[in-house]
DNA sequence: TAACTGTACTGTTCGTTATAGTACGGTTAT
DNA sequence: ATAACCGTACTATAACGAACAGTACAGTTA
């Protein structure tokens, strides 16, 4: 389910682009679904057309998402090189606050038990 | 060093902010030390004085340092409260940042050598 | 043809950040 | 005491990005 939160100091648009192409990456959509429109998503989420817009347009240049003026917007059939870009994405992300972590004084240790406890340990 | 990115999307206040109370937590700056001016740190980044102040006044909020009207601002004698502080903050968001790495696919392993890659093997 | 769709504009509002300038009282060394 | 610092508190303004409002036009489909 695609949702927004406005309390969040992230932009609309931004939230969007970043739940959508989670979603794709998931495999919580399919390859060639379509899309809710523009201004039905608008709709739904009781925000402007444009910002909609403004996240698609964006989805498309990153390849999440193609468009066919007319017909609508959908999930890129190749979703293989996408979740590969997600992961290098994350994997820097993930870096980042390591090491900040690291810095903030958090042990190698109590940093291991997160990753156990987040991974699971079956 | 207290230093400052422009081109950065985080505002220069909140840089200020995480950069001295990071030194602080690090002991990179010793409790009752004295802090750079207002008017002084201002010059030497070459920014407004009212975003040191600013800066100043938050982490006085959070108890990183203290100000003596007259005198200038220091940092705060107990430190360990703060360090203990930041640990947990930075576990957050560690946590955080490995679910988020794990929903985009990084695997465990991994996340694992990232993390002993930060750490050193040693 | 009507009702959708994406797309492209212009213009406006709003909040945050940062700046500029001024002012006042406390501290300190000369 | 007085000058030169210090923190602090204002007001006003500029700049920017985000979001909204409204309109318009071309492609698609039932």
């Amino acid at each position: 389910m695609i949702t927004v939160d406005m309390r969040d100091r992230k932009p609309i648009y931004e939230q969007l682009i970043d739940n959508i192409r989670t979603l794709a990456v998931g495999g919580h959509l399919s390859p060639d679904e379509h899309l809710p429109s523009v201004r039905q998503l608008a709709a739904e989420l009781a925000i402007n057309p444009n910002t909609i817009q403004k996240a698609y347009a964006e989805l498309e240049r990153q390849g999440v998402i193609y468009s066919l003026p007319g017909r609508g917007n959908f999930i890129s059939p190749d979703i293989g090189a996408i979740a590969a870009a997600e992961r290098r994405k994350q994997t820097e992300l993930l870096r980042a606050s390591m090491q900040a972590a690291k810095n903030g004084g958090v042990t190698e240790k109590d940093a291991l038990t997160l990753l156990r406890e987040i991974y699971g340990d079956e």
